[in-house]
DNA sequence: GTACTTGTTGAACG
DNA sequence: TCGTTCAACAAGTA
């Protein structure tokens, strides 16, 4: 499922391919995918316009149009936005295809969601810092100012939070889902169920330094394809060879060779090592 | 048929 | 107020 690593390389992977293009048609099959605006409208702005920039802010793909306007598109469990090339073929076209972008020099954008929980927003550009406003999100955790210093002291302010959830808070630090969060976890050897502020400084900092590490990795590797996640290219991402606990339960831990325990918190699966998580 | 998976939201509970 | 749990959304897998 699209987390940080996975949006951010199909963001750099799209402004490579989509970038100065301009938006020639667009065909919504799925109206429910389009939010805040009925699609008449929808369309309407979004055709004619020319793709400035893409960004990334927590789980969120950013396609900022020269109308002033940005898409705004969350992926959530089982998205995928996949590029065409060529105008003549229909490349990973499913049943579960349901806005096609068309640009002018005859290549096209899939926005795919076998379950339907994603969505696509028109906000205005100027509009978006108050958007993330709202949506209370937390430091980007790659950005230079999210320092050890910082998550010390947001971990202090949540001291009674248990730590794998609160990795998982959009509000606490941004783009970490159920997959980043227990590789976190499993990395700096801490058991997920502990809370935020009985870590020692030691576990701080290696859970700082391996949550940072793991991103890039799994960033440099296209992400993680655990479930339907492709990248912009259609291609799985290669990181899922280098998971170490998530979905492993009942398998030897690769660090101690204990079983892999598997519980849940807060709603959610959550795979440890009983021995060497403490 | 049943249980389970997941990101996010919102409600309910202690 | 705060943290936690659960239901809801959907559809596929085991």
């Amino acid at each position: 499922m699209p987390e940080l690593p996975e949006v951010e390389t199909i963001k750099s992977q799209l402004a490579q391919r989509i970038k100065s293009k301009t938006i020639k048609k667009v065909e919504i099959k799925l109206a429910k995918m389009v939010r805040g605006a009925n699609v008449k409208d929808f369309e309407k702005k979004v055709v004619g316009t020319k793709i400035k920039d893409i960004k990334r802010r927590a789980k969120l793909l950013l396609i900022e149009l020269s109308n002033g306007y940005s898409l705004v598109i969350h992926l959530k469990l089982t998205g995928q936005l996949i590029y065409n090339p060529i105008s003549n073929i229909q490349y990973l076209t499913s049943k579960y295809t349901h806005i096609i972008y068309y640009f002018t020099d005859g290549s096209k954008l899939l926005h795919n969601d076998m379950r339907q929980f994603g969505y696509v927003k028109l906000v205005k550009t100027k509009d978006l810092p108050k958007l993330f406003k709202e949506e209370k999100f937390g430091p980007e955790p790659l950005d230079k100012d999210f320092t050890l210093e910082k998550f010390k002291s947001l971990l202090k302010e949540k001291g009674r939070a248990k730590i794998k959830p609160l990795l998982m808070n959009q509000t606490f630090v941004a783009g970490i889902g159920n997959v980043y969060a227990q590789e976190a976890c499993f990395n700096a050897k801490i058991k997920p169920t502990r809370t935020a502020g009985s870590l020692t400084n030691k576990e701080v900092k290696d859970l700082y330094e391996r949550l940072k590490k793991i991103l890039r990795e799994a960033i440099k590797h296209k992400g993680s394809s655990v479930d339907t996640y492709v990248d912009a290219e259609g291609k799985q991402g290669g990181y899922v060879s280098f998971l170490k606990v998530y979905r492993r339960e009942g398998k030897k831990c690769l660090r101690c060779g204990a079983k892999i325990k598997s519980i849940r918190l807060a709603g959610r699966g959550t795979c440890f090592c009983p021995k060497c998580q403490i």
